[in-house]
RNA sequence: GCGCCCAUAGCUCAGCUGGAUAGAGUAGCGCACUACGAAUGCGAAGGUCGGGGGUUCGAAUCCCUCUGGGCGCACCA
């Protein structure tokens, strides 16, 4: 498709010495208004160096630009030059090239052979996976599909929490309260009741967590016992994640997690005292971070057993070493900032110099309305019953609404599903918010029941359109654009045609959440269009390229929630 | 105490690397189903962009400062 900002700026070139067409490009914007055009160019940073008033630079310049093939009108209006597009000749270059790409409109090859590692949900061996996990698990999932989606090559890592002190803990409450039937039974709850009581009983008795280091440390160094119940409480864990995973449409590439680097930590160990970064405080091994304006980071404990920071430089190596990734990212929550920083600066000083590689994409906290979540005081939401609940939620809705759908639970499943993954990529990620059930049981406004409803409407509109839907996807070009030019019409092809830019900026900006306003934008263009114009007409030629538009919102508004990790009902 | 983040309509949030009159949704109010799906659309109303300085032709956006909130800061992850 043809790049509007750059053909413009090709033109625009030969009128303006010592700007190059990159420059010239990043100077052009998109009013929000169209009644200032449909791209602009403000002349006043001009004014210094060409040494002439804006406004009669800018007259300068629409003069030069009237009379190209590409516009309609330029003006002049207030030191600004104001572009009208041609219509017509945009329209059929748009819808053209949806109608040619189809599902790839918005991909893109840039990413062809570099490889990108997103690390992301990461839950906790042993505890619930409760609505908490719901951010870095939707979130990295996004980030993983726009990465695929603009053609990198990548690998998606489950980082589980599957080591460290809390399975000491988790050892040490099994062997005092535990019995067997009871974990096999209801692995997840029965553990997080031992959990939950071990810290009970700690606060009586602060023996407990000594106990518990010591059993950690004995698992470190591979004691039977201590191996074995770790490892059937890891399998029994994992397949309750795998139930959740499953609903939600995620898959990994690896499920490498903290244990799988307990053998690779002696070598950063090594690294570090090579370095000479190692320092001993207090019996414990630390990096001191002070110059660095960072509090020490701490490598080991005074029994020597290992804390998370090494696990992680050490699968940061081991990535570095087995992928050889360009980039490196962990979509986990703001409250680990300093932590990453931290090793961040460590790898840093140890000369390696792919540490810039490595991203952090932090994610604000969610709370409950009774303060904040706490898996060891049992005050949690659980994934699974949001979900849940918003299927039965909308399969209530549908039943009301006497709607077609194909299969009412596989319909329920998308659309109650989709909602809830679509509201946690509504916002920016970095916000904090409060976990409410009204919220996330309502699917009016912009939600992802919305943007679907939308999807599944222009579906029935060209089921409806029969034949000549068929004809006029598969040659776009015959088509007589002059019937889309009216505003709704206009309006909805430019929304279209920014998608492929959209999915570029939620790339680079880690952030899903530019894509799901996009294609709310786009379904709100949508239904305006269709309000405001019969698409079915009589006229043949009318409603084929009604019916090429209606297909290009369609196609992009699918293409945008596969993004999101979301179906595209075509009934609901 | 130190560090990082957040603050825009009653509520939840957009606002692109500074650009023309700050936009949606939601709640409340008033409309529109004899056109292709009303989980929809349209209208009116709703704002000292937390306060104060500064830079600039121009600031919600950049800098400084204050206030309010969140998170983090040694043997948890």
């Amino acid at each position: 498709m043809i790049n509007i900002k750059e053909k413009i700026a090709e033109i625009l070139v030969e009128a303006m010495e010592g700007l190059t067409v990159e420059e010239i490009k990043d100077m052009i914007e998109m009013p929000g208004d169209s009644k200032m055009g449909d791209y602009a160019f403000p002349c006043f940073k001009l004014a210094k160096t060409m040494r002439k008033a804006p406004p009669m630079i800018a007259q300068s310049i629409a003069e030069k630009l009237q009379g190209n093939e590409l516009f309609n009108k330029v003006e002049n209006v207030n030191a600004y030059v104001n572009m009208f597009l041609s219509r017509a000749f945009f329209v059929r270059e748009l819808t053209q090239s949806v109608a040619t790409e189809k599902e790839m409109y918005g991909s893109s090859d840039i990413g062809k052979g570099r490889k990108i590692i997103v690390e992301f949900s990461s839950p906790n061996i042993a505890k619930p996976f409760h609505i908490g996990h719901i951010r870095s698990t939707v979130i990295g999932n996004s980030i993983y599909k726009i990465y695929d989606f603009l053609g990198y090559d990548t690998v998606r890592i489950n980082h589980l929490g599957d080591y460290g002190t809390q399975f000491g803990k988790m050892i040490v409450a099994y062997r005092k309260w535990g019995n067997e039937e009871d974990v096999t039974k209801e692995p997840i709850k029965t553990l997080l009741g031992y959990y939950v009581k071990f810290h009970e009983e700690a606060e009586q008795n602060p023996s407990l967590e000594d106990e518990a280091r010591d059993v950690f440390s004995k698992l470190e160094n591979g004691a039977a016992e201590e191996v074995r119940l770790w490892q059937w409480f890891r399998d029994e864990s994992l397949k309750e994640f795998n139930r959740v995973y499953q609903m939600l449409g995620i898959e990994f590439d690896s499920f490498a997690g903290e244990s799988f680097y307990s053998d690779k930590m002696e070598r950063i160990l090594n690294m570090l005292k090579d370095a000479s970064l190692l320092k001993e405080s207090e019996g414990a091994q630390i990096v001191d971070l002070e110059e660095y304006n960072m509090s020490p980071a701490l490598i080991t404990k005074k029994d020597g057993s290992s804390l998370y920071i090494t696990r992680d430089i050490a699968a940061a190596v081991y990535r570095k070493e087995h992928y050889n990734f360009e980039k490196n990212l962990y979509i986990v929550a703001s409250q680990q900032n300093l932590h990453f920083q931290q090793w961040f600066k460590i790898i840093d000083l140890l000369g390696l110099d792919w540490a810039k590689d490595c991203v952090h994409i932090p994610f604000g906290l969610v709370s409950l309305e009774e303060g904040t979540m706490s898996t060891r005081h049992g005050r949690v939401v659980f994934l699974e019953e949001v979900l849940n609940r918003a299927v039965n939620q909308t399969k209530e809705i549908i039943l009301e609404k006497n709607v077609n759908t194909d299969n009412l639970d596989v319909t329920a499943k998308q659309v109650g599903i989709g909602a809830v993954i679509f509201q946690e990529l509504s916002n920016s990620r970095i916000k904090d918010y409060v976990f409410s059930w009204d919220k996330v049981l309502n699917f009016e406004g912009e939600t992802g029941p919305y943007v679907q409803y939308t999807h599944a409407r222009a579906a029935s509109v060209l089921r409806n359109g029969g034949d000549s839907t068929i004809k006029a996807i598969s040659s776009p070009e015959a088509m007589d654009m002059s019937y889309l030019t009216g505003d709704s019409a206009y309006d909805l092809a430019k929304l279209v045609y920014r998608f492929p830019d959209v999915v570029m900026d939620a790339g680079e900006k880690y952030e899903p959440s530019v894509v799901t306003r996009h294609i709310v934008d786009i379904a709100q263009s949508f239904n305006k269009f269709y309000h405001d114009e019969h698409i079915l007409v009589e006229n043949e030629e009318e409603k084929r390229a009604k019916l090429l538009l209606v297909f290009a919102a369609k196609q992009t508004i699918q293409n945008g929630l596969k993004l999101l990790g979301m179906e595209a009902p075509e009934r609901m």
